[in-house]
DNA sequence: GTTAGGG
DNA sequence: CCCTAAC
């Protein structure tokens, strides 16, 4: 008989992804049998997972005719949501315009294959500042309980799993690697990396607004505690970025954080660059309020606006009441799987 | 029974 | 997707 050959949709694509970085490769069979991701892939056989993620590595691998990022769906939604590639000339003025189409794109119609002009960030503009994000996903996700670290080789081809990496791609991330241990984010022992548990960087600049992230908390119990939000010696990006991989080092949703964690650090940029703060807060609530996801960006969002700016109090309640209104947080400690977009 | 690889 | 060798 024939074989019709059914195409792997892009949540079982996910599903899988989100089982080897879980299980890593190779452990077919508790992929398919993990209850996390068995209702994806249940009409999947353990081999047929195998077969698929050859194919897929294959196909990212190859530079022929397969232009394709190869982005997940949450991928492909932060992606659709960076129309500009940030210049290295320092914009006077972000255009009101350019805040606006980043939350124009509705994410609730995101197919992967579409015409939609994504723009290829990936290739060689500003790719090494996203190597950081990857990076601590990679040891979000594969942080084995009993060793608690994460091997370098492993890093390195989860993140080629993920995307390609340019002809010195390997060497870049090494010496992100090196650079994240000086900078005391990490530790390495041996040739394995883990999360810098105490960071002896003094401490405690008190942001200005000290109420802020505490009083909602309901995000189930991510430890959130002050000081991973600001060090005196760190940038906020930094910190978000360490803060938040720690976060998803808890939860265990590293896909997830990892997209959340490109968004504060594109925010971060943005806002930088530019003080338009009330078009920075809106921005990022809307974000939060499409997707599902954000719990605890929603925090730093709070933080971050607090910090740029008082004045952003009131705008900062108002959509505090208005997430909650729209019930969005209720994800952080659901079973894992209702995470990405339909 | 599972996995890796060739077909 | 199927088949097979190897573990």
């Amino acid at each position: 008989m024939g074989n019709p050959k059914q195409k792997w949709t892009a949540k079982e694509e996910e599903a899988l992804r989100a089982g080897i970085a879980k299980h890593g490769t190779g452990k077919w069979k508790n992929i398919q049998q993990d209850p996390e991701f068995n209702p994806h892939l249940s009409t999947r056989s353990n081999i047929d997972l195998k077969d698929k993620w050859r194919n897929m590595s294959v196909g990212s691998g190859e530079k022929s005719r397969t232009p394709k990022p190869k982005l997940a769906a949450a991928d492909a939604a932060v992606a659709a949501a960076v129309p500009m590639p940030i210049a290295q000339a320092p914009a006077p003025l972000p255009t009101p315009a350019a805040a606006a189409v980043a939350i124009a794109p509705t994410s609730t119609d995101v197919t992967m294959e579409d015409t939609k002009p994504v723009v290829m960030v990936g290739t060689e503009v500003k790719i090494a500042s996203k190597y950081d994000p990857m990076i601590f996903e990679a040891i979000a996700a594969l942080t084995r309980v009993e060793t608690n670290v994460v091997d370098i080789s492993a890093i390195i081809s989860f993140i080629e799993q993920r995307q390609e990496l340019p002809q010195n791609g390997r060497k870049q991330v090494t010496s992100r690697l090196r650079r994240l241990v000086q900078k005391e984010k990490l530790e390495k022992i041996q040739n394995s990396y883990r999360f810098k548990e105490s960071n002896p960087t003094t401490v405690t600049n008190a942001p200005p607004v000290t109420q802020a992230p505490s009083p909602k908390k309901e995000v189930k119990s991510i430890p959130l505690k002050s000081t991973d939000l600001v060090t005196s010696d760190e940038t906020v990006e930094e910190a978000a970025v360490s803060a938040a991989c720690r976060i998803a080092e808890a939860e265990n949703k590293s896909f997830v954080a990892a997209e959340a964690v490109k968004e504060v650090e594109r925010i971060l940029e943005f806002a930088e660059e530019s003080e338009s703060n009330l078009q920075l807060a809106n921005q990022i609530f809307e974000k939060c309020k499409q997707n599902t996801f954000v719990g605890f960006v929603y925090d730093y969002a709070i933080f971050i606006s607090v910090s740029l700016s008082a004045n952003l109090e009131s705008q900062v309640s108002k959509a505090k009441q208005s997430s909650k209104n729209t019930g969005s947080l209720d994800m952080a400690g659901s079973q894992g799987e209702t995470v990405m977009l339909s």
